[in-house]
DNA sequence: GTGGGGTTTTGACATGAATCAAAAATGGAT
DNA sequence: ATCCATTTTTGATTCATGTCAAAACCCCAC
């Protein structure tokens, strides 16, 4: 096989924020056209992680923050007697490592769930950079806050609703994000395993699985593996408001 | 009776971080002596709230961020459907209105638990300072990362423990955070009643109420309505812990 | 002190989801 | 294509906690 000739020759590392198709989500959002270059300075771009690989570890030391550029990233903490809850999800467009900002070490670790390409924060440069830029720091204490209310959401789905009102939320959720970069918001793949979405939720897989065949036998889904095919999606918003009807 | 003279004649207004007994937990710590005015010229001191006044409420405009001086407040979050859930208690030194950063309105609503003062930061003018101060820019996201953090580890709790891990759990939080404040940490009153416990934790008040019982019974903790002492530490700590030896 | 609304506690019972067990399906690696 | 490990599904049973009901308690206003 000849050598393939390349037809863009880019420095591997020099950033193209003003380029990138998820500019419109990540963080140039906050950016003005003027300010990209600086952003891209600071950036490095590309770095490649197959699946399961880790993009950091909990309690090494925190240098980045990491956007996904493609695939998807699964963040979780380990407590000190071992038990793994997975925190996160994350999809192209967002921003991972928020929950260390400002600390030493890493809070949680950060695996890919399939081949995903990140770009990196290295975070002093970051850190100083948002001195500079007032919007965007403003842009980085909203990620923050909605990392927060996005937790305190999972806190009150995980204390109060059923596994059926879990699932179909986090099913709404995934749709929303497809739908965000110009997807099918209604017929998709999910990134990860039962396991992990039993984790996340706060379930066992057994039952996240017998959810799923339920949902699929009342025809609001279709489901074969990872393949989702949200077929009623009215039907879906219903069960996660269930729960109010009856208390209301 | 004869009209008091005021030995401090002070503008009610001006604050005094530099005199607060808080200073090293709240704002200030992260500010170099020099720049504590700055702080000082932005915050406004004083206002003090009866139980169960509003600080501040879910969806109105977000104007400020604020620090507990005395007294504790809750913080609630409705969803649509008009379930409330606790996201959290703040004890003095602690900074409420974190996960609103960046937002236009309030995601939470916050409530007194008992009488209350706070000092004020407006969002605009703190945000304008940690855009100068590098060093309060920083310790703002390691606050806001850490009430991520807080939120994950919450989220851990409610799905992997048990009722009486989440209480020991509890406990054992208010106990550092009092002795953080140089205050007894085996005897304390709690500042919220057993159903905002029962609501954080995701329990029914009920359990809540038997779970303490059986700490009485079991001699781990002595309780007399919101009076508490903690008798055996230790034996709390272990309950926290009791579900991994299971599980390792 | 007394009364009354709201807490807190206690008891009996029901149930959703965990657990245990095992079969079926999937997807890499060879 | 085949095999093996892992993931997913299905079934039977158990259990912690929710729910319903009611008594006991507490605090505060009058």
């Amino acid at each position: 096989m000849a050598q393939p000739i390349r037809l863009h020759q880019v420095s591997p590392l020099k950033a193209s924020c003003h380029q990138c198709s998820l500019s419109n989500l990540c963080l140039p959002l906050a950016v003005e056209e003027n300010d990209l270059d600086r952003l891209e300075d600071i950036v490095l771009q590309g770095r490649i992680f197959n699946r399961g690989e880790h993009i950091f570890d909990q309690s090494t030391p925190f240098r980045s923050c990491f956007a996904v550029k493609s695939g998807a990233i699964k963040t979780s903490i380990i407590s000190e007697n071992g038990e793994e809850q997975v925190t996160g999800f994350f999809m192209p467009g967002e921003l991972v490592g928020l929950d260390s900002m400002g600390s030493k070490n890493y809070a949680c670790t950060a695996r890919a769930l399939e081949r995903t390409s990140v770009c990196e924060f290295p975070i002093e440069r970051l850190e100083e950079l948002t001195g500079k830029l007032p919007d965007l720091q403003h842009h980085m204490y909203h990620l923050m806050s909605q990392e927060i209310q996005g937790s305190h959401q999972l806190a009150m789905l995980l204390s109060k609703n059923t596994a059926e009102e879990r699932i179909a939320a986090l099913l709404l959720s995934l749709s929303s994000r497809f739908q965000r970069r110009r997807m099918s918001g209604t017929n998709f793949s999910l990134p990860m395993a039962r396991n992990d979405i039993a984790n996340f939720l706060g379930l066992a897989v057994e039952t996240v699985s017998r959810v799923f065949t339920r949902f699929q036998n009342q025809g609001i889904i279709s489901a074969r593996g990872r393949e989702v095919e949200l077929l009623d999606v009215e039907a879906l918003q219903t069960v996660t408001r269930e729960f109010s009807r009856q208390n209301s």
